[in-house]
DNA sequence: TTTGGGAAAGGACAAATGTCCCTAAACAAT
DNA sequence: ATTGTTTAGGGACATTTGTCCTTTCCCAAA
């Protein structure tokens, strides 16, 4: 983690992402700008909970680990998103681990402003309203299609959903090879199982397997066998 | 469902649940009590919301249904919850169905009033801020617990969590059998599947069934079993 | 080119879960 | 009590998924 001290950039995402009537004048002194490399975890599971962050650049991943070791991908994220909001009203300890796919930057408020200055300021209230029932809607989505659907339906549902998505750094015009742990780990299987679906997948000649990607032939028949969910 | 013209009970309720505050004068006069009998619906999964509602008495269960038609539940509730307030900041159209699970008494306001008295009132942004990130904790938590324990896990979880809360209707100093299929699609499994599993609790000693009724045995047992997890 | 190491894919088997259907218990009506 | 009807529970089998370990492939270092 690295803080840069640099207003005008700080300005910049400000107004690219809407943000200047967010956050007022007395909060405003108080954001900083963070840059965070590859790999480097932003928050760690169960620690308190310090910052609001707001993701302005780059792509995190959010997964949460159960005490038999097994982790779980809960979602990726690419602005404008927030990490830390759910802690904040509620007081608690940080839920997941949130982790840098990409470079990644941030703006980041202390708790300790956002108390003193934000509580009643309606703007941001609205803003963190929004931000987090769109959490919620999604995570409702992705709990009930979890538990209702097979790993096949999971898999052609999120090979659309990132295959249409060109921005995802896991997608270069199709799905690497080398990422499919954590495909594995966010659609809630194993390694070992989303192979052999993924080999089912490649018969019925829904995809392709080319060396180290998977690429969708049949946009169509995925979105059947995806039953008009879309992942997340 | 009953509008209850009943200016004194509502009174009483807002009292009850600290709600004077959260309401300003002008949205009073709109705020509406209705009662709903058991097994009525409140609201149905697709069609477009109209109003916010509290609930103030009584015991609901959210549920989803599949294209396929298999029914999830995602949640029971008791007061004090909300309905509709992801539906409202997002605009969207109901979610999932909600259905009184016993005699239901829920205060309503009209998406109308709130929109043109509540959209820069702090004290209400507070209260949806602080159910919505409830919800969303709860959810997030029950997304990873399914998709990393198997049903056996799940179930002792269930088991504790109901058979802690007296105020359960589900629970009368046991589970009533009766209610299995309700468990079942709470903890997303088939009726068939949440069966073999109690046979194997009891076979273990952890549980038994008397005629109509599931009963605790070993609350400790069943605790390690659930890995310090609590049900939603 | 060879070789060693590591990552990716797959084989074999076990466990978890779903589906279908049958049995047995409970209960109501006569 | 007898019969019919409903409902809870379970048997049998198929499918899905997990675990463990082996094989294959790719690439780098010599």
């Amino acid at each position: 983690m690295k803080q840069l001290n640099d207003r005008e950039q700080l300005n910049r995402y400000l107004q690219a992402h809407h943000l200047k009537s967010i956050f007022n004048e007395q909060l405003l002194p108080h954001l900083s700008l963070y840059s965070f490399d590859q790999g480097e975890l932003i928050c760690s599971q169960g620690e308190p909970a310090q910052h609001l962050y707001v993701l302005v650049k780059g792509k995190i991943k959010i997964y949460t680990t159960s005490a038999e070791g097994k982790t779980l991908i809960l979602s990726f994220k690419t602005p404008l998103d927030l990490i830390g909001d759910v802690e904040y009203v509620r007081g608690i300890d940080i839920i997941n681990t949130v982790e840098a796919v990409s470079p990644v930057t941030m703006i980041a408020v202390h708790y300790r402003w956002l108390k003193k200055y934000g509580t009643d300021y309606a703007p941001l209230l609205q803003f963190l309203l929004e931000m987090i029932t769109r959490k919620f809607h999604i995570k409702s989505n992705s709990l009930s299609f979890n538990l209702l659907h097979p790993v096949e339906v999971r898999l052609a549902s999120y090979l659309l959903s990132v295959s249409f998505d060109e921005s995802d750094s896991l997608f270069k015009g199709q799905l690497r090879t080398a990422d499919l742990k954590d495909v594995a780990n966010l659609i809630g299987t194993s390694y070992r199982h989303l192979n052999r679906v993924i080999r089912q997948l490649c018969g019925k000649g829904l995809i392709e397997r080319k060396k180290g990607v998977i690429l969708v032939n049949d946009r169509g028949k995925l979105s059947e066998l995806a039953s008009h969910n879309i992942y997340e």
